[in-house]
DNA sequence: TGTATGAAGTGCTATATAACATGCAAAGGT
DNA sequence: ACCTTTGCATGTTATATAGCACTTCATACA
């Protein structure tokens, strides 16, 4: 991790973010009280275990939230995109962070510290009713996955996890291909599988013309097809 | 579900209520608007795709909350206990209940219009952060069920389950048997496995002298070593 | 150019668990 | 006291998927 100097207006102004809700003193403060990070993909943001230090705020890049169960098997609970926030759950919660984020593309991230945060919780409840919905509806997710995953076969699996990447990356400008690069191990701890059987599945999956593979590029040829080997099971 | 008029002062005063934090002056606003009805056991409370109409306290009895999955199949995803919110999530997220709520035993719960609970928590921060704090906390938990009721095996997952249910709602006056009496078709639904899994597996952790069964009663007689199940996965 | 390294892909086997069938006991209503 | 229903228990069978071993391929590096 570098500490560069980014000017990280991106997490404060941009619309997409729950700071929208905020007077222009209220950002000011925001803007004074925080500090940006470079990390490399690849490299850790933080680790289950660490003390949240402040609100994090993905500015740019990609990141995955994991944790580790039964021999050291991954699990991935969420995948963040710019602009939104990673860490939240531990900060709020008052407690360690109970998972691991790592940068799977290069990722700049910006930290608001804590006193900070509930100073502005306390002055807009604005801000705390967005934040309400924001746990809320990822709560649901949540939720959602632990049936999703335990009931659902590989198939419905995978096909639930593909469209999950493709609603929260998009697509490129082919309006096909998923616009994030995983490794098959990392699909394969998405979707609750080992990895053999991702990459099979995959292959399957591009047999039957629902999907094409080109390395990690994937390309999804039938949406409709694969929405209904996701809702079968 | 009958519509008593009940003077439910337990959701409110309790102090293990959030509303601890509410000045007297906010306690009276929800004591004038809320209505109280009762359930008798079985009976539900809501329904998945109900609109939630505002926020519901549980204020006695004990109360299941569950998804309905591929083929039907329940997954249990909270459990709720007197005093608490139920059906909040939906509430928040501004969504219809994505869940279904069903009482174990007969219940009374509490009923705070949508309005009057915006408008308290636009005036009390303390409020907001509470819910916040709360929300975090079940994510947590939400999350961690995902990995456990995906990764571990069969006998780990009872195990934890019947921990949970300890730890939810504690022991009996002897200090050994769980207070809640669910079915097998429960204890399974909320472990992620068949009616005949759980069944089996009981008595099979009974036949160890971990625990004890009578029926729907459950006493723990190892803890320690019901832990270490859990633990091993 | 050769070597190393890591990811992708394939086939086989072992096993955990779901699904099914059946029997028994207790509870609850008439 | 009777019948009916419901829940509990157990054994057998079928199947999905994890685990392992191995090959192929691409990329990096010396």
């Amino acid at each position: 991790m570098q500490d560069r100097i980014i000017n990280c207006e991106n997490c404060i102004d941009n619309p997409k973010s729950v700071f929208t809700v905020l007077t222009p003193k209220e950002k000011d403060i925001i803007r004074k009280s925080h500090t940006c990070s470079f990390y490399k993909k690849g490299e850790i943001i933080f680790k289950e275990g660490d003390k949240p230090m402040g609100l994090l705020c993905l500015a740019d890049g990609k990141v995955k939230i994991f944790k580790e169960g039964v021999g050291g098997r991954e699990q991935i609970v969420r995948m963040a995109k710019p602009v939104g926030f990673i860490g939240y759950r531990a900060l709020f919660a008052e407690e360690h962070h109970t998972a691991t984020a790592v940068a799977i593309e290069d990722s700049t991230v910006c930290q608001i510290d804590r006193e900070t945060v509930y100073r502005i919780l306390r002055e807009s409840s604005d801000l705390s009713l967005s934040i309400i919905r924001a746990f809320a509806t990822e709560l649901g997710f949540s939720n959602n996955r632990t049936v999703t995953l335990t009931q659902k076969h590989i198939r419905g699996r995978l096909a639930e996890s593909l469209i999950f990447l493709k609603d929260t990356y998009g697509y490129e400008e082919d309006a096909q291909t998923i616009k994030i690069y995983l490794s098959r191990e990392d699909v394969a701890n998405l979707s609750n599988m080992t990895t053999s059987n991702a990459i099979r599945t995959l292959s399957t999956f591009a047999q039957e013309e629902v999907i094409a593979i080109d390395g990690r590029k994937i390309k999804i040829l039938d949406l409709v097809k694969l929405e209904r080997i996701s809702e079968l099971g």
